[in-house]
DNA sequence: CTGCATCCTAAACGATACTG
DNA sequence: CAGTATCGTTTAGGATGCAG
């Protein structure tokens, strides 16, 4: 045996579709701007919080965590409305992980980054070993 | 201060481009794949560890994997060629992390399908408030 | 075996306009 | 404020065929 649980299922296994959600660029940011600023936030204040992210990205984000239960919508009905979100227990848990994936990233960027002008240099110099 | 610095950067920042190396299916997969088996493997020994992945796809996942310096590629000037993918130490500590997200996802599975299951019949039942 | 190149479809996304 | 709805574009991805 030399795979995890989650490596073997096949395409219809569930247990794929639930490591998929976090296999998301807006997930990963939102989940990490909640669990970083540590209680409800808004709706704007959230869209503030994620520089480039749209009305639409944001709300459809929203609505896939709060379906998958990562996330409680809590509405105030005053006018203006007032809607608040905060991460679930289980949407913390996840959170946690997003912050460690933050912190990684974080702390390899300039690695990375050095790694990609090397690849792209080699890629422009070698193509062409014999001509 | 309530954000951590790789919530902060604008669009342009190289920071998030390095985070959404993580945030694609396939790379968590191909990551974890090679992360678990703890040896080099081979193309398509990949392939087959990954139900669903395509030949394009894998490649595509290796390749920017290769470019980010996570994944180190060997070839042996044999014939038929042998390839072999293994996990630079980059990408070790990258695929610790993914290891983490599929334990998550296996110990939440259950509860996520529920929660969906829950949200989608109240989106059935409740979208008429009044009529 | 390990790929690259091409075509083509489906899905994601942005922009915009409108509503309670 | 917090959305929904629609449209048009971009991008991702699958399928296929060919090559070292």
């Amino acid at each position: 045996m030399d795979t995890a649980p989650w490596t073997v299922p096949s395409v219809e296994c569930p247990s794929r579709t639930v490591l998929e959600v976090l296999a998301n660029k807006w997930v990963l940011y939102v989940l990490g701007a909640l669990q970083q600023h540590g209680e409800p936030m808004r709706f704007n204040q959230l869209g503030r919080t994620l520089p480039g992210i749209t009305q639409k990205m944001l709300t459809q984000t929203l609505r896939t965590l709060e379906r998958d239960g990562l996330v409680a919508r809590r509405v105030y009905p005053t006018v203006p409305p007032r809607v608040e979100y905060e991460l679930t227990s289980l949407g913390h848990k996840a959170g946690r992980l997003t912050v460690l994936i933050g912190e990684w990233a974080l702390a390899h960027v300039d690695q990375i980054l050095t790694a990609r002008t090397a690849f792209d240099h080699r890629a422009a110099t070698t193509p062409a070993p014999l001509s």
